[in-house]
DNA sequence: AATGTTATGTGATTTTTATAACAGTTGTTA
DNA sequence: TAACAACTGTTATAAAAATCACATAACATT
């Protein structure tokens, strides 16, 4: 099977979540250029990301939402099992995340979080056990979990993520400002800095463009 | 003045701090490649990047470090004015950010906090004032701030961020996962569920090519 | 039935981004 | 001093992503 491109596999997630949105509403179709409304984006881009993933609309009532949903999620989720999540690092930004994915209606489930904190572990965060870190592999393995989120402090990041790795995680969200290489694991990297100071730059009189 | 490309502001700014480290290190100067290592990237982009910007290297010496990190300031903050930065939405996701802010070296000054919430409207936030939402353009303009951070629930992002750019904000940092569209202002938008999401498609065993 | 309207689906093209290839320069070594 | 090694700077090329342009289909209207 074919890979699709990352920056649909990126709308494919937005579209998702608009369309429940839309299907709670009692609406069973949508046209190319209305869900296109819904995420500033133009209904050609809609209509070639429905084509790569091969579903097809009715001419005249558009795209079926249920049934394009259900095929979303055939290609995010995983079909056999399902995908478990850990967070690594349950300080300020870990437990925001946790809440955050918690309120939630993603099908990843958090099954673990880990922490070297002795007055974290053993708690519990929104219904997850805090485990200690040395014990990463053994419940990783034990939970089978394949997707770990990284906010430890950055110093740690590189050896924790190496630790993952080896643990089995076959893809990392890293949080922390450190850029990191995995061997033979899916690695994404967010940087508020970074955002931050893109926006700085492009936020300014003279990059007229904008204003 | 010309614009530069995204992926490179995004770049520069990683140099920036990396650059900043080496320097603290007592480096003076670094090669393409020693640079690109660092952040796991190829040496011919950061040549790249770096002739963009008009910064020339020294033959067998490499990059001049410090003048360099100059350079990539006046690029990427305001040389005449300074940013003022505003978070508006003290909660968790905006209280987590603000201590990294603070505690990081960015140039950019976070001037403001805004809140609906009486409870927060007038306590200090890391030692930054909590204003009601309702002074929002005043304070704005007052306080000349330029860019907002958005992490107020979903169902008031569209507004608040109207209301944000009607006061002057030239950029907004939004993190809600509502699908914004500005007029004349810059945006910029990170959707945590969507990276996750990502990640999960790409973490599968039978993409067999990150394993 | 002919015509107009408004969708989808997709090949062709453009734009953006990254990589490859290499010319030119400086110092080193034999 | 000639050959070599190791850099930078930049043009050319490729790859990824977005957009354009339009063929085609379904339905409404006359
Ligand atoms: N707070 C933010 O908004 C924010 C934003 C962007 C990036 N980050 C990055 O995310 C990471 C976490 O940030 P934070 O603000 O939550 O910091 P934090 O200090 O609040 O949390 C870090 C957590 O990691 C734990 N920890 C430390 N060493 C560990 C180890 N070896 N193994 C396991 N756990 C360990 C600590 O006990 C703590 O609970 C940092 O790298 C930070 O740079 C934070
Ligand atoms: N927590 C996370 O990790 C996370 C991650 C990604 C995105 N988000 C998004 O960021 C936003 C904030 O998330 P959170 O977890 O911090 O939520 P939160 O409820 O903890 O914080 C929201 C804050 O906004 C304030 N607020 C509400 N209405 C307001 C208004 N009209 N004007 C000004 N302030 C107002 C609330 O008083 C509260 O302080 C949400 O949109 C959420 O979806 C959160």
């Amino acid at each position: 099977m074919k890979l699709l491109p990352e920056r649909t596999i990126e709308r494919l997630s937005k579209y998702r979540r608009v369309l429940q949105r839309e299907l709670d509403n009692g609406t069973d179709h949508i046209y190319s250029h209305e869900l296109a409304k819904l995420l500033h984006i133009t209904p050609v881009q809609v209509r070639r990301d429905i084509m790569l993933i091969g579903h097809t609309g009715t001419l005249r009532k558009g795209y079926g939402i249920e049934n394009l949903i259900k095929l979303i999620g055939e290609i995010i989720d995983c079909s056999s099992s399902e995908q478990n999540v850990a967070i690594i690092g349950i300080g300020k930004l870990g437990q925001a995340l946790l809440e955050y994915l918690n309120s939630s209606n993603t099908r990843l489930n958090l099954s673990a979080v880990f922490d070297n904190n002795p007055d974290k572990i053993g708690d519990s965060f929104g219904g997850t056990l805090c485990h200690n870190i040395d014990n990463l592999k053994k419940i990783i393995i034990r939970e089978n979990i394949t997707i770990g989120i990284l906010t430890v402090p950055p110093e740690y990041a590189k050896e924790i993520s190496a630790r993952m790795v080896d643990a089995g995680i076959l893809g990392i969200m890293n949080y922390t400002p450190v850029s990191l290489k995995l061997d033979h694991a899916f690695l994404e990297e967010y940087d508020v800095i970074t955002s931050l100071e893109k926006v700085a730059y492009f936020a300014k009189p003279r990059h007229a463009e904008f204003l």
